[in-house]
DNA sequence: GCATAAAATGCAATCGTTTGCATTTTATGC
DNA sequence: GCATAAAATGCAAACGATTGCATTTTATGC
């Protein structure tokens, strides 16, 4: 505010503009290598050409070019932030879900002064994305949102590469760190809710290829199996636009059912809907579980009965590891309880 | 698949590491000039040698270092994205609308080739936020997600910084670029439901202070004078904690309203919520009208009536006007029209 | 088989900072 | 005032890729 009006910023003097740290140093009748030092805050240089060199930067509102400091200093305070979408699901990156995520890692990277690089990836049309992604020398680490279907690329890499770190689900013995809710106890409370309830005749909506959804299911079914009950797979797409169709097909077309468990909260509000327009009572005729505990699930007709991930915990526990795992240690991976949130819908 | 198992992938190796062109020169028996050609994919250096370097780049799974290759060319291939936060709205990246734009926006870069860099910033914490985004030398160009307060900063920037494009409200002659709705037609459209649907005493829920919402207030503002009603602000913060509790007090301290026109959607959940509570009947005792028209506003109780925004058209049409630009075209602005959603709640 | 043009490759400077080491300047003790 | 140590600065070589220009190799025509 008070030296702005100089207008010597971002202005764009032909001869006088001082971009680079010779220039600057030229200007300052010193060594390039001083003003490197004096801007960095370093106090091998006197404390009084180190103030009178920081003020004249300021003056000319000049600062350091990021990418010529990065390639000398073989590091770039980036923190790559991946999110694989399988090719049927291109609409995944709006899935609120990950963008809570994603907002809850920004602030916590941002909190320990890296930038984040966001990239969408699609594996399916880029089989290299990883090896590319962590080989561009634009980033020092990397976390990965979600593992979708690429769990054993992430083990192969999980070798080579330390500061990696990924949200999603644990197995017994698996090499990459992860950070990731207890999937399969998820799917046990909200089937034992769903049976408690007085549900028999149960359908999980959604995929169970990806990974996560695998144990949420798994958890699930075993509980199912256990009691007198059944439980069908109606494979969903994560598109908000499909997810809808496809919902309203089952109903339409697949024997009764008196349960849903729904692999994610997007996809209970999408049933939620579907049931609405078919006059369907939940959780009369219909019980009602979803997954995540998105912000909105307490605002929907019915409250949505829910399985709680923390994602706050969650980000800040990915970033935590990811920065131990820069210093060279290799972190354990963690896995966070799941906790169930009763409401209305079962 | 295939090839990965050669172990060269990401391995370690102390000395037969190929890291740079200059390694893979050495082993093709070529100078690194012709290497860099030939992975550039130029048609200057002969098929039969292209190929032979390509297939042993891709053996030892050699990619150029990004940030060499960037210093030198002097563009990166980045694009910023920065959303400015109040100080006392720490929260806001965590807002579905914000969330949601971000999603599109990160679609429409990566199919064009760019990736992107996040940055949450704070401008009361640092006032230099933007020219040191820019001055870093990390990024080609600058989306800008939401004016917040900061609308002298972007206008100064704005003449000497071409590749930026700000997401918000546009006013007369303003020299920056912006994307984003009439904000005060779409205040007018909220009032008028209001007044038609019976309401006369109206609360304006949230901030004036930031830009869009204050256009969005005096849009709603004119319309109500006109008619024989009052229109009163409750201003609230917008992290997702503080306003239900703010919207709580104005409820019960407050002159009884009939009608609300809340700024968000966000804060249109909230004022519901409490209302609820009270046993305040939406529409009936209050009519309550949102603004952005989020995906879950059609699933609330009841179905929420709220000014919809067209988040992907909009996303589009920042990215493609900051190619444009990065291609040193002085664009327009671009207004979108709001449109009035009518659902239950007014 | 040779002159000439065209195609392919090599050379070396460059992008802008950082940093180990050498050199100069300043401070300290006697 | 001088020897010595300590502090401050300067020098120059990295970091790893790209590209204009020079040079070599290959193709073409006669």
């Amino acid at each position: 505010m008070k030296k702005t009006e100089t207008s010597s910023d971002i202005d764009g003097d032909q001869s006088g503009r001082v971009r680079t740290i010779t220039d600057l140093a030229r200007l300052a009748g010193v060594n390039p290598a001083t003003v490197s030092r004096a801007l960095a805050g370093k106090n091998v240089v006197s404390q009084k050409t180190r103030e009178r060199i920081q003020s004249l930067a300021r003056e000319h509102g000049f600062r350091p070019n990021q990418t010529a400091s990065n390639l000398r200093r073989q590091r770039t305070g980036v923190i790559g932030v991946a999110i694989p979408l399988g090719h049927d699901r291109q609409q995944q990156l709006s899935d609120p879900f990950f963008m809570i995520l994603l907002g809850h890692l920004a602030d916590q990277l941002t909190a320990h002064g890296y930038d984040l690089m966001l990239r969408r990836v699609v594996p399916e049309r880029n089989e290299d994305w990883l090896d590319e992604f962590i080989s561009s020398g634009m980033i020092d680490g990397l976390i990965i949102i979600g593992q979708s279907d690429q769990f054993a690329r992430l083990e192969h890499i999980a070798d080579g590469f330390l500061p990696m770190v990924v949200w999603g689900n644990h197995q017994e013995g698996q090499r990459h760190c992860v950070v990731g809710t207890d999937n399969r106890l998820g799917g046990q409370l909200a089937a034992e809710q769903l049976i408690a309830a007085g549900a028999r005749k149960i359908a999980f909506v959604g995929d169970t290829g990806p990974i996560e959804f695998g144990a949420r299911y798994a958890g699930a079914k075993h509980v199912i199996d256990k009691m007198n009950a059944s439980l069908t797979v109606w494979p969903t797409h994560l598109s908000p636009g499909k997810m809808g169709q496809e919902i309203a097909q089952y109903l339409d077309n697949c024997d009764e059912i008196d349960g849903i468990f729904a692999a994610t909260d997007s996809l209970a509000f999408a049933c939620l809907q579907e049931l609405k327009v078919r006059k369907k009572d939940v959780p009369n005729s219909v019980k009602l579980v979803g997954f995540d505990d998105l912000p909105f699930a307490q605002q929907t007709t019915p409250p949505l009965t829910t399985v709680h991930q923390d994602i706050a915990v969650g980000a800040k526990a990915l970033v935590n590891l990811l920065l131990r795992r820069l210093g060279g240690e290799a972190t354990e991976s963690l896995i966070l309880p799941p906790r169930l949130i009763v409401r209305q819908s079962a």
